[in-house]
DNA sequence: TTTTATATTGAACATCGATTAATTCTGCGA
DNA sequence: TCGCAGAATTAATCGATGTTCAATATAAAA
């Protein structure tokens, strides 16, 4: 077979992929460039097109492990947490958005055509993130409205969310707002009393 | 002066928002073209760039307009409301994004460079959106905490905007969540209990 | 060695944002 | 009425983008 260096399929994409991720990093979403993506790799961009299919699949692929590096960090913020891990969880949300500004943005920047969908792997390792949130919601609900997690957890995934793209996008700053983290936190921490006072008069 | 028809420069500009947003709103951000903006009112792509200096001014504009239609869209849904307006607050909000769902996703997928700053007329005119909330939350607030309105209005506007953002990008739908805007809601007004008893209790 | 299969290339294409020289038009003063 | 300064507009140009695909190069099989 025709190859002039020795990687495996399977490796030429996992080369396009990290130094995708970095190249992402470095210029942001905007301004991101397959043909740069294969230069750095010191491959040409038709061999690019051949093991990725298109520009699309490039940035899913990035994206998804930009996911992949975030539940990392987030697990990590967990494993070194203090008895506060609600706080860990949302401190985590903004600790990697913020060191990954450009990378972390590009997963929201891009937006698949509607008629297609996020390949169930990519699902499945994205969805790891609120896997993690919906555990520890669960472990500070009340034993009889556990059932509950997962749906007020995608919530609160949603309320940090918010408050960590409006830390991002410079709108929180803008209207002078200098503790976003704080912000968030409070929210969080209404809502998870609220849950827990829900069920207690519920019995 | 030497000008074929007979729009003045503020029409001009005019004519290139509206036909610009129009654009935006039937092929999105990723798909918008400026040159397409000038032939659909029949002008040349240079006489887009003489009126609107680059491509960033044109889309901060076509933005801005987008504020300007949303808080109308606010308005309205207020002044036809109920006694929960808070409510109205939620639903206008989300109403207004899936009602025109390129046009408002263009708002947070355009970044202007990080040494640019918006021009101070179009933060006032986005800022009426927020302004709107705080009065609302303000009426809600006991009157000795309306101080906290401005900082936890634009919480809770964080708050619902995360929320809004997973409605239409997928997120929630890809989750089971089938309910976003009741999720939101449950979520402000958990908040704006706290908010509320905690005055109380400091009383 | 020859054949075959496949990996890789990079020029070609249409389109983009941006710039500018050249052209066209218009209102005003002489 | 005429001429002209200057504003308005255009068309051409530039470098760059995603994408395609015929041509090329290479390693394994026959």
């Amino acid at each position: 077979m025709g190859r002039r260096s020795d990687h495996s399929r399977k490796e030429l994409e996992q080369m396009l992929i990290v130094e995708g991720h970095k190249h992402m990093a470095d210029v942001g979403f905007s301004r991101f460039s397959a043909r740069e993506v294969a230069k750095r790799i010191g491959y040409s961009i038709g061999t690019l097109y051949n093991v990725m299919g298109n520009y699309d699949q490039l940035i899913i692929a990035i994206n998804t492990r930009t996911f992949v590096l975030w539940t990392d960090y987030m697990r990590q913020a967990l494993g070194s947490a203090g008895d506060d891990r609600i706080r860990s969880l949302v401190e985590g949300y903004f600790g990697f958005a913020r060191a990954n500004r450009n990378a972390w943005m590009a997963i929201y920047d891009h937006h698949l055509p509607p008629d297609i969908r996020l390949p169930e792997e990519h699902d499945a390792l994205r969805g790891q993130l609120t896997e993690l949130v919906v555990e520890e919601v669960a472990k500070v609900l009340p034993a009889d409205s556990r059932a509950q997690a997962p749906r007020l957890a995608r919530s609160l995934v949603a309320t940090v969310h918010g408050h960590c793209m409006f830390d991002i996008n410079g709108s929180f700053a803008l209207m002078g707002e200098r503790e976003p983290v704080e912000l968030a936190l409070a929210r969080v921490r209404e809502s998870l009393a609220a849950a827990q006072v829900g069920a207690q008069a519920a019995t």
